[in-house]
DNA sequence: CGTTTTCCTTACCGGAGGGTAAGATATTAG
DNA sequence: CTAATATCTTACCCTCCGGTAAGGAAAACG
């Protein structure tokens, strides 16, 4: 379980003792940064804020980074290492397309109580270089490619009702991308009580069963699902 | 200079002729800067290439707008009038709460194609002043505030099965404002076939129907629902 | 035609931001 | 203990940004 609560940060002081502890030191500037990009956004973020807020001055920064645009690819990379674990881990747990997408948000949604794991959900490839922005496109297209993976295997398995699975995959990461841009750790609503809802609004439908819809654009009825 | 315009973008020519037509420049101001706004972010964005853009120099456009806040103001307060429209149209229109959440979801997704209706989506209320910011926001409750009116209408009518309006509210409308993030006009899906796959996706479910499920999907740590 | 009003320009200001140079101080290796 | 190295600071540079001052020229008004 993460921290919850009232932790005092402890990466706030990283820097009060000179010892050397570079990879302590690199990731208290990454916690600290990217939760100031959280808060301001990037470009209102300035190299001065993130120093002060760890008792340090600017020109230090630049002793374990080469500029602002590192500081966040690598909360940016750090992000991605989480998601890829997840996603190996739900693609060799085996089961359905169904019960894997249904992991996955889960997962997703658990991922948005990392500070990093929203890190690369809100990142805006418009404030990156050309570099940059060619990095973070790459993963987020795999991120997108494995989930149309889990619905093509729903499909295929007869798990999942016949839909087109890139409209799917962007409904799903959408929705829960957005959770991204409100989500605070601590508020009223905690992860697994939003994931349960959304898994349940994406897995049933809103529509009333035993309700014959109006329009019904399913082909034909199916097949049972495999358990 | 003179970009070959194939695409015939008059607002670019609104400031050629000096004959006054202050509306009309003030909106060829408004279009150009929602336009670089959405392409570079609000905070990257400088007074300067707005003016540029336009063929006239940064000061011109102190002329119009009282400062740089005061335009992606205007620009917010454009989109919500035509969110404000549909959502008026579809309260008045009767049917369940069902077709009311479908309709959202056609007029909701329709609206990316307006830069303007973009704006309102993606306005990061952290770039604005206090003032700025209590005003975006209050305008976003109202949206949301209304579209769980329409969910509850629908659980109250039976068109909707039970679940949790806010949850339900978030995942309809995260789905399509993350839409705003990707969607460009012109691109492979048109509005409307997007607007198909999530009404699909959102009335029905994943969930190959046929067989109910073998475990009704509940709230694993989730709290009791309301009604 | 002359006056007033609107519109837009050139020139400029204060400030902040990313980033660097050069040196001081502490830690560590030898 | 000494020398080397890592770590951090003070001082600074250049650029760009939001915004303003002041005035010139076109349009509208009478």
């Amino acid at each position: 379980m993460p921290k919850s609560g009232k932790v005092p940060e402890p990466y706030q002081k990283a820097f009060a003792d000179r010892r050397r502890d570079p990879d302590g030191k690199r990731e208290a500037i990454l916690r600290t940064a990217v939760e100031l990009f959280h808060n301001r956004g990037y470009a209102n973020t300035s190299m001065n804020e993130i120093a002060e807020k760890l008792h340090i001055t600017k020109p230090a920064l630049y002793h374990y980074f080469r500029n602002k645009e590192d500081i966040l690819l690598e909360c940016y990379r750090w992000g991605c290492m989480l998601i890829r674990e997840f996603l190996d881990e739900i693609a060799t747990q085996g089961g359905t397309g169904m019960e894997k997408v249904e992991s996955f948000i889960r997962s997703y949604i658990q991922l948005i109580s990392s500070d990093f794991g929203r890190a690369v959900i809100r990142l805006d490839d418009s404030e990156l270089s050309a570099a940059g922005r060619s990095e973070v496109r790459s993963y987020k297209r795999e991120i997108d490619r494995r989930l149309r993976v889990f619905v093509r295997e729903g499909i295929d398995d007869g798990s999942i009702a016949e839909c087109d699975p890139k409209l799917t995959a962007f409904a799903i990461a959408g929705a829960i991308n957005w959770l991204s841009m409100w989500y605070r750790p601590g508020g009223a609503l905690s992860p697994e009580e939003i994931a349960s809802g959304f898994v349940q609004t994406f897995a049933n439908g809103l529509r009333k069963t035993g309700v014959p819809a109006a329009v019904q654009v399913m082909p034909a009825a199916g097949r049972v699902q495999r358990r």
